[in-house]
DNA sequence: GAGTGGTCTAGACCACAGA
DNA sequence: CTGTGGTCTAGACCACTCG
């Protein structure tokens, strides 16, 4: 099944989207309503209706029922790794997060929200933990994170009871050089990380605090942390819209 | 703009995404006609048509016009980095690339064609190579890769000309541990690599070789490998249907 | 209550696959 | 030529925002 570019709702899209681009439309601009651009286009409001989804799935404009469309584009966000997770970034400025700093780099305020718990992890996490009986229990980190307000990552830490019970580590702040630090402490430093990462639609509680539809993609990314001894000692799910993020990896050859 | 769970639409995708899952519509096998379904469930074909187009997305089946509808479910293929560029994936079997390994690892049978031409590259790769005026025109080495036959990936491939030009480089088969070792050999050995990720919908051209429509994503990664002396010897511009793929990253800590 | 997007239906016609 | 999905229209009603 081929993209069909001549599709009307298709090059309806492509109009607007250059509106946009030229500046037409400006960020924060509302849209004219749906029925006045079918009218000028000379099409059916279904066609506009369905080239705006296309534009909404990009991140280039949001709808909201009874108020109307806006154009929301942000530059995206870029994640930095491993270097988030170094030695540098952690004690780059203490007390600030790497999340912290990729959103000053886009020159937008960065603030987020931490929730602890204790909770038995889902499948995923503890098909990683194995057959650790101490992570049969986690403590749980989630975060909410926003930049300028937009909700723009959700993020829980799992680490195993037995490691962070009754730790700093259940506290809302961990201090300088955050977990990793504050594990290391434990004897926990970790040696060794990796990262997983899938795309697909959010879930029903993510596309609600990520104000996202099911044309929405995010990434899942599954984090996790080993120590010396090869023991995973956290991991951590991110997800994050998609059209947000810009993914950076380097390392050393061999 | 929440997901609103209860439409119709989305509850019949939820049916039929059910129905795959239970093995009642298998791999393989085609769907009932969109008109049956929309018969059999109470709805509109329009209706049946847009939760089609939802599972459609995801790249649970595919819709062919004028043939029906087909279940075409894949496990989707890892590619572990850095591993796929480390020496010992690259000895690991002589003459067989990491892909090859990567789609084997997955019970299929790998294959790919690749081209080899001199160009000027696009301007995202030109301002990876710099000011570097060796690099305004590249051998570029062109890959379309597939898995039993499905492609399932585009790669391009960028070497400055002063670099490559006149070398194994500009021969279809690089040889036992390929680019990487003949660039070595050319006293470019590359010691360290980036990758920058991102998702976008797949540009015309790369929907008609992936078989994708405007619905689906596809990663866009741009890998750059860079020698000791600071030089951006390769960039290579991967294209893979986000739905088909897994990306492993792993380093050390610090 | 008015404004605006979200969804659904019925009907129609087109484009492409395949016999 | 027939089967099947892709798209478009006209019309309707619903759901949510905001004054």
């Amino acid at each position: 099944m081929i993209s069909h570019p001549r599709s009307e709702y298709r090059q309806t899209a492509d109009v607007i989207r250059r509106r946009i681009e030229s500046g037409d439309y400006s960020r924060g601009h509302t849209l004219p309503r749906e029925d006045l651009l079918a009218a000028e286009l000379g099409v059916n409001r279904a066609t506009v209706n369905r080239a705006l989804r296309i534009l909404a799935a990009e991140g280039l404009v949001q709808a909201t029922r009874g108020k109307g469309t806006e154009v929301t584009r942000l530059s995206p966000i870029e994640r930095a790794v491993p270097f988030r997770y170094s030695h540098q970034a952690r004690h780059r400025d203490d007390g600030r997060g790497a999340f912290d700093a990729e959103v000053a780099a886009r020159g937008m305020t960065p603030h987020s929200e931490v929730t602890v718990s204790r909770a038995s992890p889902p499948g995923t996490v503890t098909a990683v933990f194995g057959a650790d009986p101490g992570a049969a229990v986690a403590v749980v980190r989630s975060r909410r994170m926003y930049a300028d307000d937009v909700p723009v990552q959700l993020a829980d830490s799992y680490i195993p009871l037995d490691i962070a019970g009754g730790t700093a580590l259940e506290t809302g702040d961990t201090g300088p050089g955050g977990m990793l630090s504050r594990l290391a402490d434990l004897g926990h430093a970790q040696v060794r990380m990796s990262e997983r990462v899938t795309t697909r639609p959010p879930f029903p509680d993510e596309a609600e605090f990520l104000n996202l539809t099911g044309d929405h993609r995010v990434y899942a990314i599954t984090h996790v942390g080993w120590d010396a001894a090869g023991l995973a000692v956290e991991v951590c799910m991110h997800v994050m819209p998609a059209h947000l993020w810009v993914l950076e990896y380097s390392w050393p050859v061999d």
